[in-house]
RNA sequence: AGGGGUGUAGCCAAGCGGUAAGGCAAGGGACUUUGACUCCCUCAUGCGUGGGUUCGAAUCCCGCCAUCCCUGCCA
């Protein structure tokens, strides 16, 4: 994965610091996720921070699931994050779960309702609010606040087993109702939920609050630096409230920097939750979507990811990258391991007349102009063909190499062809171009030294395969539009061509695979392709200026 | 309004008292059997803003402005 994948950052700053001053004897990160949906880019993010600055620092990151709510969480979300971060190129240390930690946090509960810094309260939710007060007035204590240790213990004994309904009691940390920071302000640790958890499954009925489960969990691990994101630094002062006084030789420290956010995608869980059921994309994998695995579908590298990661940098600043910097890091990494293909999204026929009507020769063309090792493709060449529609104009503009009336270009590694004349229908659309070749530039070689500025794809109409290609758009407009925001789905965000012309060595390829159809752009074999009659998905565009010249 | 953060180019981002790196985007050119790739060149007298300290300030100090997060028994 290279040494220096992530860029220098603050974070290495404060490790480097902690190290220096022996506060931390080594690194050890965690990535811990909430099995209640799919990973997207955004998360991709913090696994290459977590993962890349243990690293870095020769330490180990371990995958934590924060499975602390069981009425959101999925062993099915937990399979399909593991999928993510492996595909992603990442290998964790250690598998845990909070939820095995069910035990040891109880016991600090305890440990907490003895030193007289937790308590059990009977109020509320509505009180709850109502009390604790507003920005600029402080909170004020529950009346249940004063119990006993003794009765703490019972009351919170009697939560455990089942003797409470839901909502009826918390256990709350005893802090300050008056602190200007509302997490101080006598923070839940505990509620009731008599739902089935699906790890525990019905052992427990109350479950631990994240603020309270999270920093004993990265200490009990081991964990010496927290890395998050931005939202959790006003969580920074109870994260550290709770590890001291419970009490750990060598207390992990909370380091927060800036999420990822892409111009015109939703990483919103809550939006592409409701987009995936409402039936506006096909799915979590849909190639619109920025998950993960909507990326991976769509054929985008995970080298290109970690590399995007990279460059967008790390930082505390808010920001919004551009989606150009993503597709510029994705053409970076297909470009050099794309296989070049000859594929002809809108095909129209050229017939070259002077060639032997019933003559099938083989020509064998370089998958990758930099990579020989990759090997060649052997293509059928016969006397009619297809090219691309939009490599032919009846009245080019300047700067126009293709073809055209008396222009000659090369058919790329076949030969090269001057246009002729062309077919029109009834209603002036062109059906037919015709050409005549000339037989000694057999690979698209000119032994005369003429020069050919023009060269073009094309495939055999013989032997060429139908296949389907699916052009996915941005699905979202940048601008938040609100409730509304759905609205805002693009009617063309998805196009969908048939009849798409292929090489023959195309109609067998398998899911995932990614080509370089010859200047038309990166294409991903879809896994609904049938054999015979694939569907690609367009990776990316080729140049994201291609055409405009 | 109280607390906690952040403001460097269209978008990211280095910079840590010595005279504004780099990437993406954009524009121009060379090369090319992909108008790709590659390769050159251009792109902030300026660092949210107003003062102050200093020989010297994006860097230090004070004020102001903008913006994000915080009043879940979510994470």
């Amino acid at each position: 994965m290279g040494e220096n994948f992530l860029p220098a950052n603050f974070i290495h700053d404060f490790i480097d610091e902690d190290l220096a001053s022996g506060v931390k004897s080594h690194v050890q990160t965690r990535f811990p996720p909430e099995p209640n949906g799919y990973l997207h880019i955004g998360h991709a993010k913090a696994i290459c921070i977590d993962f890349g600055t243990a690293d870095k620092y020769d330490g180990v990151c371990n995958l934590r699931f924060d499975d602390t709510n069981p009425s959101k969480e999925d062993t099915e979300y937990a399979d399909a994050i593991k999928k993510d971060i492996e595909w992603l190129g990442f290998e964790w240390a250690n598998e845990y779960y909070a939820s095995d930690y069910f035990d040891f946090l109880y016991d600090c509960a305890i440990t907490l309702i003895k030193k007289g810094l937790a308590y059990v309260d009977d109020i509320t939710p509505t009180q709850m609010r109502e009390m604790r007060g507003t920005l600029t007035e402080p909170g004020r204590r529950s009346e249940f606040a004063d119990r006993g240790i003794d009765e703490n213990l019972d009351l919170f004994g009697r939560m455990r087993a089942g003797e409470f309904p839901d909502g009826a009691k918390v256990l709350r940390a005893k802090i300050d109702m008056a602190s200007p920071n509302f997490n101080m302000r006598d923070p839940v640790m505990y509620r009731i939920a008599h739902v089935d958890h699906h790890r525990t499954g019905s052992k427990w009925c109350i479950y631990p609050m994240y603020d309270f489960a999270h920093p004993l969990s990265d200490a009990r691990e081991g964990v010496t630096f927290s890395l998050c994101s931005l939202e959790f630094e006003n969580h920074r002062p109870l994260y550290n409230w709770f590890v001291d006084n419970i009490g750990f030789n060598e207390p992990p420290r909370q380091i927060e920097f800036a999420r990822l956010n892409l111009n015109y995608c939703v990483t919103s869980k809550r939006k592409c939750l409701e987009l995936v059921e409402r039936g506006i994309v096909s799915g979590w994998d849909d190639p619109r979507m920025v998950t993960l695995c909507g990326l991976r579908r769509r054929g985008c590298p995970p080298a290109a990811i970690r590399s995007f990661v990279a460059k967008a940098g790390i930082a505390k600043a808010y920001s919004i990258v551009d989606f150009s910097l993503l597709e510029s890091c994705m053409r970076d990494e297909l470009g050099d391991t794309a296989p070049r293909a000859m594929a002809v999204i809108d095909p129209i026929k050229l017939i070259i007349d002077n060639y032997e009507p019933d003559v099938i020769e083989t020509l064998n063309v370089e998958r990758h102009p930099d990579h020989p090792e990759m090997g060649e493709s052997a293509v059928s060449f016969g006397r009619e063909l297809y090219i691309e529609r939009g490599d032919f104009m009846k009245e080019p503009p300047k700067k126009y190499y293709r073809l055209y009336p008396g222009n000659e270009v090369r058919l790329k590694g076949a030969y090269c062809v001057t246009c002729t004349s062309y077919d029109e229908d009834e209603y002036g659309n062109i059906v037919a171009v015709h050409a005549v070749y000339d037989p000694e530039t057999r690979g698209g070689n000119t032994p005369d030294g003429r020069k050919v500025r023009g060269t073009i794809h094309w495939v055999s109409a013989r032997d060429s395969v139908e296949a389907e290609v699916r052009l996915y758009g941005r699905l979202f407009t940048e601008e938040d539009p609100g409730d509304d925001y759905l609205s805002c789905v693009a009617e063309d965000s998805l196009k969908i061509i048939k009849g798409c012309r292929i090489d023959k060595s195309l109609s067998d390829v398998s899911e995932g695979d990614v080509f370089q159809f010859m200047r038309q752009g990166y294409f991903c074999a879809d896994k609904d392709s049938r054999p015979g009659a694939p569907v690609f998905n367009l990776t990316v565009e080729l140049n994201s200026s291609y055409g405009k010249k």
